[in-house]
DNA sequence: ATGATTTGACCTCG
DNA sequence: CGAGGTCAAATCAT
């Protein structure tokens, strides 16, 4: 074999992309008998939640006026902090939760905004919300952290819904057209879910991902990434059990 | 110049 | 009051 890397890299990211697929339906057969395996947005307005401490109604707050004058911004010059955090703390998060051995990109974007040391835990914690947050109003927003580093593991915890339209990023595959005996066309690149190496951290497909529900009283669970769309026009053989899952996901991205 | 990340302050909840 | 989540100025990257 003298393929390319962009060949070699494209092949595993497909390969990987059946292993997602196939965890995927795993979840979804187990998960769509009962109830609602796969919420689609505006669902949750209905949930009583009763409570209503979830999902965020921060900044814009009506209440009353802006700040309650922290200690320190009360007589200081208004340096810095006019109304700096007055928001809501979300409570019930984690509405879905994935363990996998390297840093997965799931083909949205993401901004990083924070990041934070946990209790116990030996790694910091990173927080991120959807790019298209500002744009789009999208409230996504996801954590990852790695929980141990001998064999690397990392847990993602997503939290809402992507609102968002565009909400992938480009295909990075670019094949070599000299190539061409072996060109894996898609019939929608637009929708193609995975994605590698995105500048920064490095990211790489995982070999072993866990997806499960992680909160108990599951306010939803979040459609795991795209993998709703994924054509494979070209593709004979490697991708089984794909199509089906194509059909039943139809609903792709923003329902 | 613009957009993303870093990082310490700020804020809320238990 | 401490832990965890978020904001935003400073910094970095493109």
């Amino acid at each position: 074999m003298s393929w390319s890397w962009d060949t070699k890299k494209a092949i595993e990211e497909l390969v990987q992309g059946r292993e997602w697929t196939n965890q995927l339906r795993d979840l979804l057969t187990k998960s769509v008998g009962d109830e609602s395996g796969l919420e689609l947005v505006g669902s949750e307005d209905l949930k009583p939640m009763n409570n209503m401490s979830c999902c965020d109604g921060r900044k814009s707050e009506d209440s009353g006026e802006s700040i309650k004058s922290s200690p320190s911004a009360s007589a200081s010059a208004l340096t810095l902090k006019d109304r700096r955090g007055s928001y809501k703390r979300r409570k019930c998060v984690a509405s879905r939760t994935n363990i996998s051995s390297a840093l997965i990109d799931d083909g949205y974007a993401w901004r990083k905004y924070g990041q934070k040391k946990i209790l116990n835990a030996n790694h910091p914690r990173s927080y991120y919300r959807c790019t298209h947050k500002n744009e789009q109003g999208c409230d996504a927003t996801k954590q990852v952290q790695k929980i141990q580093d001998d064999p690397p593991k990392y847990e993602t915890m997503y939290s809402g819904h992507h609102t968002c339209k565009n909400t992938l990023k480009p295909f990075p595959f670019i094949m070599d057209h000299n190539d061409s005996s072996k060109l894996i066309s898609f019939s929608n690149q637009h929708d193609l879910p995975f994605f590698s190496s995105s500048s920064k951290e490095d990211y790489k497909p995982a070999s072993d991902i866990t997806y499960y529900n992680g909160s108990s009283s599951s306010d939803y669970i979040l459609s795991p990434p795209h993998l709703s769309s994924f054509h494979h026009d070209g593709i004979s053989g490697g991708l089984d059990s794909v199509a089906d899952i194509d059909d039943f996901l139809s609903f792709n991205g923003m329902g």
